[in-house]
DNA sequence: TTATTTGCAAATACTTTGCATGTGC
DNA sequence: GCACATGCAAAGTATTTGCAAATAA
């Protein structure tokens, strides 16, 4: 197991995604956790970031653009995504364990999970487009 | 509305992605079309891939990964993803289109889809896994 | 003390783009 | 003929990494 100390930019990193119900990208975030942290770099960011995941602290989240975004919300919950500017809401709802279950097995596969996403247009944009 | 033209480029990286099952990446895909088209630039192929996304005809699969993979087969179907070598299969069963009926509103998002990926690991990880 | 972490900058990986040339219609 | 497409190379964007200095435990 590895050996993690309490740094100040990994608390504050950490306290400020778990803040947020946003799912920042990791540039999102710096932009943020400099307010605390002037002197912090990108490369801290990431290297945080990747280490809580492994962790088991936060996780990334699979959206269709290039950029990675953030939640610190580990329970069980699906996201919405805006089709025209990225933006990801959490959905209430308890996921369906049984999704998985009834696909265990299928073609030799081991099934540990599943993600589902909606997509759309958010309410701001909705409102941009004039609707 | 875009006026395009059928070249052989063009031709040739639709056919083969419609051949595979597989869900290639850009980069798999460069590498089976200049078996036909030697001198063809990996530019073209993403050009076109972006092309035939924005026609309609083939789509783009967002993995967790930073490559994206494309998917000839527009058919609705859901998608199962190895977690260890990013391997992607198609799984059968019609999607539940009541699912974004559902959420429909919810906040002001205006849904137009949704899309599930289990993700386990592949037949051949589980082999090479020792299980 | 000392193994881990940081800031910085350079490197990497994938994708997009500018431009002169080529080609489908 | 000419608007669209290509090949090539350079640029762009997000992320990762090497390394010397800093720091938590």
């Amino acid at each position: 197991m590895e050996k993690h100390r309490i740094t100040n930019q990994r608390r504050v990193i950490l306290e400020e995604l778990q803040k947020l119900a946003t799912h920042p990208t990791a540039a999102d975030l710096y932009k943020i956790v400099r307010r605390q942290l002037p002197r912090i770099s990108l490369g801290t960011i990431y290297r945080n970031l990747e280490l809580l995941i492994r962790s088991g602290t936060i996780r990334k989240i699979d959206n269709g653009s290039k950029k990675a975004r953030f939640d610190g919300d580990m329970s069980n919950h699906y996201h919405v995504r805006c089709h025209q500017c990225g933006r990801v809401d959490d959905l209430p709802g308890s996921p369906r364990i049984e999704l998985s279950r009834k696909i265990q097995g299928h073609n030799g596969w081991d099934i540990a999970e599943h993600r589902i996403e909606f997509v759309g247009v958010c309410p701001d944009c909705r409102v941009n487009n004039g609707m």
